[in-house]
DNA sequence: CTGTTAGCGCCTTCAG
DNA sequence: CTGAAGGCGCTAACAG
């Protein structure tokens, strides 16, 4: 029929797939009544019987609308941008995996671009935002390349970031990470701890100076007092867990318990604690942030604050889709599922 | 979702970026020129004079050409589908990140779709797959349900798996897992150990199988024997390890040293064996399959084999990149690097 | 109720 | 050496 009204098709490796006109001319009709019935265009009446030999036609066809003919058309691509640090740390594999979920329910699928190489020079950057392949970016790295964010903020371009705030450009969808630190600092009291040490992220990273922040705030609010040598900031590594417990230890008076800004530096902590003979928790109690499935099989398992990261990354999704459509958001902090304390072995009394 | 208000943002006023019209009449001439110039087409030959002012403009406008466009232009999204399954595990996380850093590098960028999810009714799997959003398929779950492989084999697009071979359709691109789980045997043969169990992974993923083939043979290599009872199969997860090796411990005699199948089973095994009252590695050694940054800070550090993932992702992308070109390409074990035993403190001679 | 038509932004054959 | 023009497949006015 028409497929081949084109002349020359030149040479079309893969078999073809169905097109609009093929639909429209195997029921007679032409592209727009079949376009917009298959659309459920709202303002088109069409005979009921037309209508039904449409749908007939476009199932038995198996037809499938060409999503980058539609794109390029609606100036939508239904593509959203995901800008993700390191994966291997399960934190960044939750949101990642969130963010999917609740893409493809909205309709959208996901680009990912690592975040580590994410500069406007990269070849990534280029792909996905220069050549207009995304309808919105989702930043969910704490720390992207300075070069990156202010080129980013001149694109005129929906921005949400996820678990970060304070970005001078987009709107951020976060946890309340400082709600979240304080539980482990009151279980911690509530077991007899006075002297509480705490592995901080690096403070280039906001959700890590709120979780410090609150921290403090928590501590002195049961007051007691914080000394400058029982909080040591480090990257979010068990590397940097393990050296930052290091440091702790050959205090004076090390600290009865430590709380870890993160899951890998919490891991980090116990292995420090461990490799210097002491025992966890007899000796020092751990407390990691951010749950991770391998936490209740470590030895002695870790009991970590779990935060709704895959509701915050859905709801980043969400923020980002209604920004698309033009609409009105804000700054969203999730508090449901509340963040909570899951207690494993790596914790108990105070016995120094 | 319970959330908070903060300041009322909206999206910037959406600046509509140059075309390539722009920067034609930007120096008058027509996009045709302006097209071949920014291409590089060999067989025009424009005026030096006129080359220079096409270039000058384009970078004056900051030109990038709309990837929409041209992708429905060439039929060519300079797109990649990544299936993967769940990313909380840092194999999977690798396998993703490899993949990225290569598509890039090539020109693509990769959608991701959650293997768990990815039936032929699912949002994600049209929007790839029936929309014609992706030049081509890479396919890194080993257990991708089965209505959807079928369904994916009668579709004309190139796919290649990664991890996974003898699949119907597509190439494949894997590891040498017989070899990799021989070192582990090797090394604890070498310890002398007798008595190994196996903590295999399920038997519907061909990996899993190749791995156990591998275990028996180079068990037998050795002039042992395996038992039946040594071997038991279980999932790829912590929990799965737990399980299995509390049945190995049941045992009228126990195995002295278990390899297990995967990172995760391995974590599993420990956290069993170290919950039974029994200490790794004096009475039982443990090695794991695949490494994660988390190993080495585990208690005792989780002994493991490497095995070059990455390595493996980059391929499988270039392999796909080549499928998509129209080149001939045949399935890939990746050898190199080696596969290697990370010796750390789960292995230790045999006692018993 | 349905058809015609004009592009979305780009590439590319064919003329000049 | 450069221009003109026809689509890629689809949507959305605007006409009938």
């Amino acid at each position: 029929m028409s497929r081949d009204s084109g002349t020359k098709r030149t040479t079309r490796p893969t078999i073809t797939r169905p097109r609009l006109v093929d639909v429209a001319d195997a029921c007679g009709v032409t592209v727009s009544i079949v376009s917009r019935v298959l659309n459920g265009d709202p303002t088109v009446s069409a005979r009921p019987e037309t209508r039904a030999r449409i749908l007939e036609a476009a199932q038995r066809l198996s037809y499938v609308p060409n999503g980058i003919a539609r794109g390029l058309r609606r100036s939508r691509t239904m593509t959203i941008g995901a800008v993700l640090p390191n994966l291997a740390y399960a934190v960044n594999a939750e949101i990642l995996r969130g963010a999917e979920r609740r893409a493809a329910s909205e309709g959208y699928v996901l680009l990912v671009a690592d975040a580590m190489e994410f500069g406007p020079t990269s070849a990534a950057y280029q792909r996905l935002l220069m050549e207009g392949r995304v309808d919105g970016l989702l930043i969910a790295s704490a720390t992207t390349a300075e070069g990156a964010t202010t080129a980013l903020s001149t694109l005129p371009l929906p921005v949400v970031h996820a678990n970060r705030r304070g970005a001078n450009f987009g709107v951020s969808v976060s946890v309340d990470d400082e709600f979240g630190i304080g539980l482990a600092v009151d279980r911690l009291v509530d077991l007899g701890h006075t002297r509480i040490g705490y592995v901080a992220g690096p403070c280039d990273a906001d959700t890590a100076r709120r979780r410090r922040a609150g921290f403090r705030a928590r501590i002195e609010a049961h007051g007691l007092r914080l000394k400058s040598s029982m909080v040591v900031e480090t990257v979010f590594t068990e590397a940097g867990g393990f050296k930052a417990m290091q440091q702790l230890l050959e205090l004076r008076r090390p600290p009865t318990a430590v709380v870890a800004a993160s899951f890998a530096s919490a891991v980090g902590v116990m292995s420090a604690v461990t490799t210097s003979g002491l025992r966890v928790p007899d000796e020092i109690s751990v407390i990691g942030f951010h749950d991770a499935p391998v936490a209740a099989y470590l030895n002695p398992p870790l009991s970590t604050v779990r935060m709704p990261l895959a509701e915050m990354a859905a709801a980043a999704v969400e923020t980002l889709v209604r920004l698309i459509d033009g609409k009105e958001v804000e700054d969203i902090v999730i508090r449901s599922p509340t963040p909570v304390l899951i207690e494993r072995g790596s914790i108990g009394p105070a016995t120094a």
